[in-house]
DNA sequence: GTAGGGTTAG
């Protein structure tokens, strides 16, 4: 009924305003539609990110008019450039509503107490605030944690309407009161879909994903009717999915009818819409399904941009290409977040090649793009090859983010290039506020460069976070440099912190301990991972112990550890115990680890030329030239790192 | 063509 009223009120206003203009300024209308049709393209160059072409075509406009100042400040106010904005609005000649609505919006939404202040001051001197001020400073308020004072802008404005009602539970979930939006809710005087969904997002938000499957039964019960359920129903099929519940998640997928033909997806109908479908389809990617994921995208009639990209990332994520590949093939207009996934996923494979392809062949780049293609250069270990893009991305002057910067430290790391990681973290200094992750790879690169010292400052501004891979990586990186004192320091201050080990902990703590030669202090560590931390050792574990007896000359009782192991033993636990037992020119031993590694890995040289030069050693020719046969039958060919003249034989 | 509350990818 109200809508229907405010129905022909506006279609009458419009008309109006229609004959107004036409009588008054007959001549301007050319002129009129020409500053339309820029101020639209403004308004999709700020809607598209692409600020400064819209700030190039507005400064060449030669007549603006207010739409035209409003639509330059929004795309400010997107990206949350509130001075650039905010200059553009004391300058223009004569400012609207949505003027100061825009900028009270953009204040407000900014994080921080001082943009909310001068929001609510520009607020405070609007000349005639409207509905939206008001629901604007609602939103402001309820978005900044400030329940009791969105309460009393609610309380004090003339006149609400549906938006203002929505903006409260909206603003209750925010802060956490589920009971207070329930009970907001149920009292509200007029519904729209915004505002059931806006529960039951909020909701699921809370981590109350059952309670409200509950309101969306009660709704449907007691408001008679469907109408406003598709979106609340969308949003709870999300919810199952996000939750593993991809059964539940279907079961509501199918109660939504399906209208074929004319009429589709029309407002306010309790119709299947490409949400759904889109919705659905990604619950099946999360779960893995791939299959039934493709089953219901084949179905669909219409699909759009998030149809594909969620099928194809559901290919991508489980690393077949090739599929994903004839999709991207196939879909219409695929932008820069299907491009990066395709390139992500190459990468991924550590097809690199066709990494690259992709990504010279993109339209638009953004900085994701480059990050995917930097990353993966850097995990498939082609450090000069990541280098390379990493210049040629400040050449064409894209702004390198976080994500960048982690990258490429982690590249420096890579190639042991402590003056490239020194400049990078200058950069980080210079670029972004250091996050864990940016911490972490500064912590390695340092210590992996050897630069210990400084790994150890960055670590000691960090180290209150209590990150267990900060720990980690500082233990790991004494420990690779022989310190293992400082190594065991910082284990035992990690567990002064309270800070949990993981066993990656304990593979550098035992590593420590072999170089320092503390047997048992490494045995006590190595026991205590079971009964102390509840980690179970694995076969690295178990080879860094044999690493420690065995170094220190306890050959026996490491292969008894060996051999009562609950796992096979790897290479890496035969060849710690070779390598001790040639120093301690244990032959018994020798011969059985020999024997092992030779079935463990038969294509390598190097237990044959141990074994041999341990003969040679004692005089024992015959065995020597008997391993020497053996080789040679198992068609092996020498490396040249080893040699069969041992330097005391000369 | 520009402002307030709300579903789907990353």
């Amino acid at each position: 009924m109200i809508r229907s009223i405010n129905a022909v009120v506006f279609k009458r206003s419009f008309l109006q305003a229609r004959l107004f203009c036409s009588y008054t300024r007959p001549d301007n209308s050319i002129q009129d539609l020409h500053v339309y049709k820029l101020n639209k393209k403004i308004s999709h160059l700020s809607k598209t990110g692409q600020i400064n072409e819209a700030r190039a075509l507005f400064d060449q406009m030669e007549q603006k008019n207010t739409v035209s100042w409003n639509a330059m400040m929004s795309g400010y106010v997107k990206r949350r450039e509130m001075a650039k904005a905010r200059k553009l609005f004391d300058e223009m000649p004569q400012r609207d509503n949505f003027s100061w609505n825009l900028m009270i919006s953009g204040y407000v939404s900014c994080h921080g107490i001082g943009f909310l202040k001068e929001g609510r001051s520009l607020f405070d001197r609007m000349p005639e605030r409207d509905c939206v001020s008001w629901n604007t400073m609602i939103g402001g308020y309820a978005k900044n944690g400030r329940m009791d004072e969105a309460s009393e802008v609610y309380l004090m404005m003339p006149e609400r309407n549906v938006v203002s009602w929505n903006a409260m539970v909206t603003g209750f979930l925010q802060n956490g009161d589920v009971a207070g939006a329930i009970e907001f809710f149920e009292r509200m005087p007029e519904k729209d879909a915004a505002s059931l969904s806006a529960l039951v997002s909020g909701l699921i938000r809370n981590g109350e994903l059952d309670e409200a499957a509950r309101v969306v039964v009660r709704f449907e019960r007691n408001e008679g009717g469907k109408d406003n359920l598709l979106q609340a129903y969308n949003t709870l099929i999300a919810g199952y999915g996000q939750r593993s519940r991809v059964d539940e998640a279907r079961k509501l997928f199918d109660q939504i009818p399906v209208c074929y033909g004319k009429g589709k997806g029309r407002d306010g109908r309790f119709e299947r819409n490409v949400v759904s479908w889109n919705t659905m389809i990604m619950c099946y990617v999360k779960a893995g399904d791939i299959v039934s994921a493709r089953e219901l995208f084949d179905q669909m009639m219409e699909r759009d941009t998030i149809s594909w990209n969620t099928i194809i990332a559901g290919y991508v994520n489980v690393l077949d290409m090739d599929e994903a590949s004839k999709l991207f093939c196939k879909m219409p207009n695929p932008d820069i977040l299907s491009w990066n996934k395709m390139i992500a996923g190459y990468a991924q494979i550590g097809d690199l090649d066709r990494a690259n392809d992709f990504f010279g062949r993109m339209p638009r780049k953004n900085v994701v793009s480059w990050n995917s293609v930097i990353t993966g250069y850097e995990k498939n270990e082609d450090y000069i090859g990541a280098i390379k893009i990493f210049i040629q991305m400040q050449v064409e002057g894209e702004k390198p983010d976080r994500h960048t910067l982690s990258s490429v430290l982690s590249v420096s790391t890579g190639i042991v290039d402590l003056l490239l990681g020194m400049q990078i973290h200058q950069l980080v200094t210079k670029m972004v506020i250091p996050d864990v992750p940016i911490n972490n790879a500064l912590i390695t690169m340092y210590s992996r460069c050897g630069a210990i010292i400084d790994a150890r400052t960055i670590f000691d501004e960090v180290k209150l976070q209590k990150e267990v891979i900060s720990w980690n990586a500082m233990i790991g990186g004494y420990a690779s440099h022989g310190h293992a004192s400082e190594a065991l320091e910082v284990f035992k201050l990690m567990k002064s912190f309270d800070v949990q080990p993981t066993h990656i902990t304990f593979i550098s703590v035992l590593h420590a301990c072999a170089h320092a030669g503390l047997v048992e202090e490494g045995r006590r560590i190595f026991i205590s991972m079971a009964t102390e931390y509840g980690i179970e050792p694995s076969v690295e574990h178990y080879a860094s112990l044999v690493d420690i007896m065995s170094r220190h000359g306890q050959l026996e009782q490491a292969l008894d550890m060996i051999n009562g192991m609950p796992f096979e033993p790897d290479k890496a636990v035969w060849g710690a115990l070779l390598g001790a037992a040639k120093v301690h020119n244990n032959i018994e031993v020798a011969q059985v680890a020999a024997e092992e590694l030779i079935r463990l890995a038969p294509d390598s040289s190097a237990p044959y030329v141990l074994l041999y030069n341990m003969y040679a050693d004692v005089g024992q020719w015959g065995s020597a030239a008997e391993v020497r046969k053996m080789m040679e039958r198992s068609n092996i060919k020498k490396q040249a790192a080893y040699s069969w003249v041992d330097s005391s034989h000369c």
